[in-house]
Order: structure tokens, then C-alpha cells, then sequence
DNA sequence: CATTGGCGCTCTGTTGCAGAGAGTGCTGAG
DNA sequence: CTCAGCACTCTCTGCAACAGAGCGCCAATG
């Protein structure tokens, strides 16, 4: 037993690699006679089988029952991805296919497009974190809708527009209006909504009572939208779960897994530590923490703006998924939403 | 054998009806010795059988096999909705709590939260159709981005808010902006924008060439506006569905039904149906036409604006469902939808 | 000493079978 | 018309037998 050591030899990597592939490929337990015919060596299974209960022993693989094959362990999942997964780039095609399909109308559609396109793809169940918003505002604008009704239009930094009806106590008069906007506009555009209530608050006797009721009206309108269209997570595709044997062989957990999908703040948590590292990351059973992703994966990458991280697109399905497809195609996706949102 | 025609005697009507009612509650075959303590009829299980092989012989309930108890057939369930149900109007207190979660914030907002209610009240999947927009608005602004980049801002006839982002070929001053805007808004307020097309047509040669441009460029902005947000069906809550052992003993089916959820199309066209009735509508099975509908029922109710039908709400759920619950829930969110949309 | 063929062991999935339980249809009596 | 009783049918469960798959171990081999 000179290998029980971390170290793997070559010929037992390659025999954990080919496993683990069949696996993926079929679902059924892997046994030593198959894994004779397929991994190329010139073995027969009685010594594959001797090198087999050495990954068991290390806790890369294991078996169901005494009697079946083997099958890799959350362990022998990340083994695999981490040293022994050779991923294939996409074909030009497929990333112009990808590129097609995001609509780049809005930030919202992009990011909604996204994780669609993602879980058309992949089959699974497409997650991207919608960006959180810097509070400032780019321009602001009022709209008479009726006579103490306002549309507030607010083009925020990003350059994502939002309106939001006010209520006001006094009728006020185009100029009127067109004057609070120019106010806002030169003096605080750039600025925090908290910046401009704390400038506001000292300026305050300055500035006519009526107007000051209007400022502060849409303030608080700004605030709501912001705090509104905060960081979100946008799940595509759930229902693809549905047809993966994997997961619906237990009710329960498929129940569970959809659960969580409705309560998105844990979900968009797990993502949240996704955002701190550079690249693909992945995350094989309960790794991240949570039981009902226990039979899952989840393969995230991280999108940015100019530069700077603002949120993950992702893919979530059975651990025994494809991850030399799935891994280019999440990273590809989150090269092309960066792009797309920088552009803009 | 005097009551084979269609005209049910009282006692069998009460049979019936205690036996979809008990079906609806346990999911069990209701056999006759369960029915004859149920019933309130001092009748013993063996006359009870004989009611019960006539109920079978006009098709109203069936037997899974020989020897369990009977269920309802689709028939037997629409004779049972048509004329044995007894709906109990909701409290009180439910229809606030209806009224409670409805967010009135804006019409999308409304409609979204309407189906989310109403999948979440009734724990079932959902739907609802957003109303048609009539293509007319009732107020334009531009609002300059950038050099020539153009915030088109669409106020539609239902007060709803539409944002286009437009590139224009040349660079627009402000008081160009406000002057096209002036024009649009004075001129053509309310009517159509193919009306508006044919007009300005008209009077294009009195209109100096670079505001034809922009008009054009609006005239198509609000075009895609209004064709994008067209008719579309909402679904929340289709994971509810997963619960149902009804319908889960069936994968294949439950997937079906899914699938049927992501081709809007075609459950469109089922609620547009429903939405020349007037009050709530039942269907029941495949009596819609579409077979992935098959364990499931569908109830509905349209809603409207301004006294005229504009979308519909519903729930779907599998066949054995509380109907005295749904029908008056599903009655009210419609009302309450209504009249939500009214008063803006 | 790594490799290999062979043998016994264990576990699963299927099949056949018997018995219990549930519910029906029918019949004859009140 | 109602009802008790009886035979019949169908499902469900548990049990036993059996084939298949795969492993572990051991002894033989180059």
C-alpha cells in the first residue's frame, strides 16, 4: 500500500477520470469490468478492481450497495473538476448563438435573457443575480400626469430607467416642476439619495416650502426604486429539473430544491460568495451549505461593469452533469453579459 | 329502471354530491359502505350500490377496477360543479387579505401579484392574462442621454409607463426635443400610432425635414412599445403543482403540463375563451381541448376596465380540487382586479 | 512484485404465489 | 323499495426462490 497517500499515480487518476465520465454519461454505477473496457489501459478488471478499492478507501468513490458498480463521491466530484477535467472551448457557433439570444434592450431583459438562455441551453436551471444599483441617479425628470399626480422619471447610473408615481399634497405647475428638475439635476446628479437628503436637509431654509415638499417626495420615491430593484436573483428553467432522474426519483427533494427557488435569499447568499472569486467556481453537492441542494451542483461565473464585479450568472442541476460543456458555456455567458452591460 | 334518463332523482343527486365531495377531500375511491355513512340518507351500503350502478351506467362516476370504490368522472364532476355545488362567499377577512397583497403600484405590478396571490391563497398554479394595450397614449417626452441617444418616455391610455431607449442620426438641441414632444402630445394625444403615422404623412411636407426623422424614430419605438407588451399570460406558483399526488404519480404528465406553461401560446388561447363569458368559467379536464390538461382543472374569471372585459385570471389545478373554495376566490381577485384597474 | 484468473459471497431486482382486505353484483326475503 | 348475505373480483403485501452483477480475496504466473 504505498499509495494510500495523497498522491495518486497516474494510472489511478486516469481510471477515477474515465469513472467519473461514464458515470456522467450513463447514471449507472460504474463496474470494474466496464471500466476495463473503457479506460484504454490494457487491464483486466481483477486489477482494475484492486485500484478501485484504493479510491474507496480515499473517499473519491464509493458504492451503493455491495454489489453495483461504483459511483463518484461529492469528493471524487471535485477531484475530477479540479485536476482532471479537460474542457473543450465552444465552437464559434455556439457562442454567436449564445451572443443572439440576449436581448439587450435593458439591464433588466439582459439579465432575465441571460438566464434563460442559460437554462435553454443547458437544460438546467438557469441563475443570474441581477446588479446591485449604486444609489446615485444619472438625470431626473417630472411628468404631469394629472393634477396632483407626478410621474417621476429617474435614469440611474447604470442607465437603466425607472418611474415611479407621486402623490403630491399641492397641484404644481410645469415651470415649477421644470425647475425642481433642473435643480436636482445640476446640483446633485452622481450624488446618493442619502447625499442629496443630507445636503438638502441643511439647505433647507433656502429653499421655498413648497419645493422642499416636493424634493423630499421624490427623495423617498428615489429611495424605493433603488431599494426596490435591489440585488435579485432570477431563476430560469426550474421546471428542466423536473426531467432530470437524478432529482425526481425523490419527490421530497426535488419539493425542497423548488422551495428554496421561492425563497431567494438563501440562494442569492450562496451566489453572493460566488462573487468574490475570479473566475468558473463550482460548487458539488452540499458544499455550499444547504441540504436541499444535496444531489446538485451549481456552476457560477462572475459578470462585471467597467471592471468592477456586480453580480453571477449561473447553472443549477445534478451533480452528475456535464461539466466540460457546462463550465465554457456559464463562462462564456458571463464574458458576453459584461460586455453587453459595459458597452451600454 | 325509471331514472335512466337524465333527470336524477333527489336522493341520487346527494349521493353524487357527497361522493365528490368526500373524492375531493380524501383522494380515495369512495366506496358504498364510506357513502352510506356520509350521505345523512339512513341507507344501507347495498342500496346505496344500486344508486350508485345507476350513476355509473350514465357516466357520471367510473371505478378504477373492479373492486374499489368510484370516482367522478370529467362528467360527473361538471354535473356536480353546474348544479350540485354549494359555494360559501368568502369572510370578510379574506377578501381583505386579497385586497392586502395586491400591489396597485402599476398595472405589470398588479397583474403580476394578482396571479401570485392567487397561487399562493389557493396553492395551486396561478394564471393570469395581461390586459391588451389599446395602441394609443396620452403623453410623450424625450429626454436626452447622451449626443444622440434619446429616452423616448410613453405614457399609455391605461397610465402605464413605457421607456425606449432610441439612437437618432443627428444630435437634437433640448428645445427641438421639447418642441417635438409639444407636438405629438397636442396634436395626436390619444390616438393611435398608426393613425398618427397616417397624418403626419400627410402633413409631412410642412415639417422640417430633421423633426420628421425623430418623429418617425418615435412613431417606431412606440410602436415595438405597445406590440411587445402585448397580450402575454402570467404564471406564478406552477411549482405547487408538484405537491399534488394527483399529478405527480405521473411524471410524465406533470412534465407535459410544464411544458405546456413555457408555449404561452397555446394556454392563451384557452383563457381567451373565457374571457367572452361573464362571470367564472370551469373547465374541466380536457374539455379545454389541450391533453396535458388531462387531470387538471381550469378556473377562470375575466376582468375589466372601464365596464369592458380586458384579460382573464384563473387558477389551474388538478381535477380534484376544492371548487366551493377556488370559484369564489378566483370571483373576487377578478373583482378586485377590476376595480383596481378602474380607479386609475 | 504487479497482474490475473477463479471462486465464493453479497446484494438487488424479478417472478410466482398465497392470503388478507375491500368492494361490487346479484339474489332472495321482508 | 330496502336490505342482509354470499360469491366473486381485484389489489396489495409479504415471502421465497432465483438469476444477475460485482466485489474481495487468494493463489498462480510471468
Amino acid at each position: 500500500m504505498a499509495n494510500e497517500t495523497h498522491a495518486l499515480n497516474e494510472r489511478a487518476q486516469l481510471l477515477l477520470k474515465t469513472l467519473v465520465e461514464r458515470y456522467i454519461a450513463d447514471g449507472q454505477p460504474v463496474g470494474s469490468r466496464a471500466l476495463s473496457k473503457f479506460s484504454g489501459l490494457d487491464l483486466s478488471p481483477a486489477s482494475i478492481r484492486n485500484v478501485m478499492a484504493d479510491l474507496e478507501d480515499m473517499g473519491l468513490i464509493a458504492s451503493p450497495h455491495t454489489s453495483a458498480g461504483r459511483i463518484p463521491t461529492p469528493r471524487g466530484y471535485r477531484f475530477f473538476v479540479d485536476t482532471l477535467l479537460t474542457i473543450k472551448p465552444l465552437d464559434r457557433v455556439e457562442i454567436n448563438q449564445l451572443e443572439g439570444q440576449l436581448q439587450v434592450e435593458s439591464t433588466q431583459k439582459l439579465v432575465a435573457s441571460a438566464s434563460q438562455v442559460l437554462s435553454e441551453i443547458t437544460r438546467f436551471a438557469g441563475v443570474v443575480v441581477t446588479p446591485r444599483r449604486s444609489a446615485g441617479f444619472r438625470h431626473i425628470e417630472f411628468l404631469r400626469l394629472a393634477e396632483k399626480r407626478l410621474l417621476l422619471i429617474l435614469v440611474t447610473a447604470e442607465g437603466d430607467v425607472q418611474n415611479r408615481i407621486i402623490q403630491t399634497e399641492k397641484a404644481y405647475t410645469p415651470s415649477e416642476l421644470i425647475e425642481a428638475a433642473n435643480m436636482l439635476n445640476q446640483n446633485y446628479a452622481g450624488c446618493t439619495f442619502e447625499e442629496i437628503r443630507r445636503r438638502i436637509q441643511s439647505e433647507l431654509k433656502q429653499l421655498r416650502e413648497d419645493m422642499s415638499q416636493l424634493m423630499t417626495a421624490a427623495l423617498a420615491a428615489g429611495d424605493q426604486a433603488v431599494s426596490e430593484s435591489a440585488e435579485d436573483v432570477v431563476i430560469s428553467g426550474g421546471m428542466n429539473l423536473l426531467g432530470i432522474n437524478d432529482l425526481s426519483s425523490n419527490m421530497t427533494k426535488l419539493r425542497d430544491l423548488f422551495n428554496l427557488f421561492e425563497h431567494r435569499a438563501t440562494l442569492l447568499q450562496l451566489l453572493d460568495v460566488s462573487s468574490r472569486a475570479q473566475g468558473v467556481q463550482i460548487f458539488i453537492g452540499g458544499e455550499a451549505g444547504l441540504t436541499p441542494l444535496d444531489e446538485c451542483s451549481v456552476v457560477t461565473a462572475p459578470y462585471e461593469v467597467d471592471g468592477k464585479i456586480v453580480g453571477t450568472v449561473g447553472v443549477i442541476g445534478p451533480t452528475r452533469m456535464a461539466y466540460e460543456r457546462v463550465i465554457p458555456i456559464v463562462d462564456i455567458t458571463a464574458k458576453l453579459l459584461s460586455s453587453a452591460l459595459t458597452q451600454r
